[in-house]
Formats: structure tokens, sequence, C-alpha cells
DNA sequence: ATGCCAGTTGACGTTTGCGTAAAGGGAATA
DNA sequence: TATTCCCTTTACGCAAACGTCAACTGGCAT
């Protein structure tokens, strides 16, 4: 079989805690604290912990959901989702509908961060344009009226 | 002034704190532990709460950024940098900055969106097509092979 | 053998964002 | 007057997600 050739070369590597932690940017602790939780199991060799490619990819998947916001309790629940191969159609279906979920709850983020970035964009032109100003007005009722230009905004459109 | 005009039918209400908790789908506690933490000063009748359509703005921002995870501190600042109207040019720099670096971490937060979106999109596919296959055919090896077909899929795009 | 580095397991501390009584004030309604 | 609301403050509690010791255990380089 040619495809065991393949994944012989990158995927037969094991990883120690410290290197997993530097490549994701977390603490060795947190690894631990993510095994603790039951979401990672790596293997060991006496008492150090081997981290296989699969481990790898489980620890991918965590900081990224993380960096979502998704509490760990979740990320665990996709993780074993994902693990669990030999479920049965009731169990499926649930997740099924767990995934739609949080399809839906990511869309709806994700319009919320366009909202967001608009604001943050509108803001950043308003103190791009008064920082154009070369005179320092330093002026009072100039901020003023700018303070009451942007507030304006926000009530219009909340 | 005719400007004058347009604003005191709708500006120039004010609320009660139950009554912003609901419109905001919060509890009063959580505006009170806003007041606390500076995010908000409302007016006083005596010892109750007043809030005023500017207030109501100011909720609105900081419900839109917890949904989007950020910290309160943070939206603290924001909020301080929208009221401060009286900046010299270091600190409207300083903002800037600031802003720039949430437009920032808001794209990237986006992108990880993105990918997640695909991923989950691509695990309801997956188990779209095998609830699909009538027969439930209930065989291990099949859903072995799907497990590896996933993570193999995670592997790659590590 | 000694020292150093990286690893291990608890156990406790910290921050965030409120929830939840506890105890009461003021106004309106029955 | 009594009950009912809505409001107030003070204060303790709590779950999440680690950080931070503390106390040990190897391995290997000198």
């Amino acid at each position: 079989m040619p495809d065991t050739a393949s994944l012989s070369i990158s995927e037969s590597r094991t990883y120690s805690i410290s290197e997993l932690a530097r490549e994701f940017g977390i603490t060795p602790r947190a690894l631990r604290f993510y095994e603790d939780k039951d979401m990672l199991h790596p293997a060991r060799d006496g008492m150090t912990r081997v981290y296989s490619h699969r481990d790898r990819a489980r620890v991918t998947i965590i900081v990224r959901m993380k960096r979502l916001g998704l509490p760990l309790a979740d990320i665990r629940e996709i993780l074993d989702l994902y693990g669990l191969g030999d479920n049965e159609r009731a169990q499926k279906r649930k997740t099924l509908e767990k995934f739609r979920n949080q399809v839906r709850e990511f869309e709806s983020q994700r319009e919320d961060i366009e909202v967001a970035l608009v604001e943050l964009r509108k803001g950043i032109e308003w103190l791009e344009d008064d920082l154009a100003k070369i005179g320092p007005s330093d002026d009072h009722a100039d901020s003023v009226a700018a303070y009451d230009a942007v507030a304006r905004k926000q009530l219009d459109d909340a």
C-alpha cells in the first residue's frame, strides 16, 4: 500500500508537551489541564506524555475553538463526536443537530463581528480625520461636536 | 433650531433599570454591575437609576461587544474613548492604535469562524451522507473508515 | 556523584461576570 | 392600613480556565 508510505514520514512523529505548548502558544499546564478534562489522551513513556500526530490535530481543534469563545465542555463534546465513529443513528442525529446549531451560532457571531468592524472603522475614520486637521485647534467645542456625531450614529442604528 | 425638535421626540425619553434589562435580555443586576465597573453612569431620581437615551446607546455597545467575547475591561476602555472628546493628540493616537488592533483581532476571529464553519459543514455533510445510506449496515469497518476520513482531513490542513 | 533541565502530580490562588439572597425604602393600589 | 411592586445596597457564592507554587522523579553531561 503506497498510502502507508505517504503517512509514515510526517504522521509517525511524536511531540513532547513543551514542544506542543510552544507550537500553539499555550503553556504545558494548559495541555495537562485539557487532559485532565478528558480532551486529550496522549500516550506515556513511563511518566512523560507522548503526543501523537493525532493528538496534535486535537490540540489544533481545541485552540481554534477556544479562540472562537467555545467553553471547553463544548469543545470536548465536539472532540468526542469526532472520535466516536461507532455511533448509532440516534446519536448521529443528535450530533447532526449540534453541528447545525453551532453553524447557526457561528453565523450570527460572524454577523456581530461585521457590525463591530463597521463601528470600529467609523471610529477610526473619525479619529484619522480629526488627527489630520493640521492645527491642533485644541478646541473644546470641536471635541464636543465630534462626540455628539459619534454618539448620534450609535443612537441611530441602535 | 429645528434640530432640537427632531431630537426631543425620541431622545428625551428615559428608562428604568428593568426596562433596559428586558430590552437587552439581561438582568438589572448586570446593569448595576456595569455601573459598578464604571461603564455606565445613569442619573438618579432620589435613589433610583434613570437611564438616558445616551446611556441606552452605551448598553447597546456593551451587549454587542460582550457577544463578541470582549472582556468588560476592554469594553470599558472603548466606551471611555468614545466619551472622552477632550483628548489630546497623544491620547487620540493611542485610541486609534487600539481601534486598529481590535479590527485586526476581529478580522482574524472572523477567519477562524470561516474555517470552523467549513469544518462543521464538512462534518454535517458526512453525517448526512452517512444517515442517507438507507440500510443501517451497522458495520464496524464503516465507522472506522469514516473516522479515519475525518481525522485525515483534520490532519491535512492542520 | 552532582547538578541541571524537563517532566510529573496535587493543591491552592486568581480573574471574570455575574447569581442569589438578605434587608429594606417609596409609591401605588386594594 | 396592608399588600404589592419596583427599586436600592451590601455581601457572599460560583464556574471556568488556567497560573503558580511545592515537592519529586528521572535522564545525561561533566
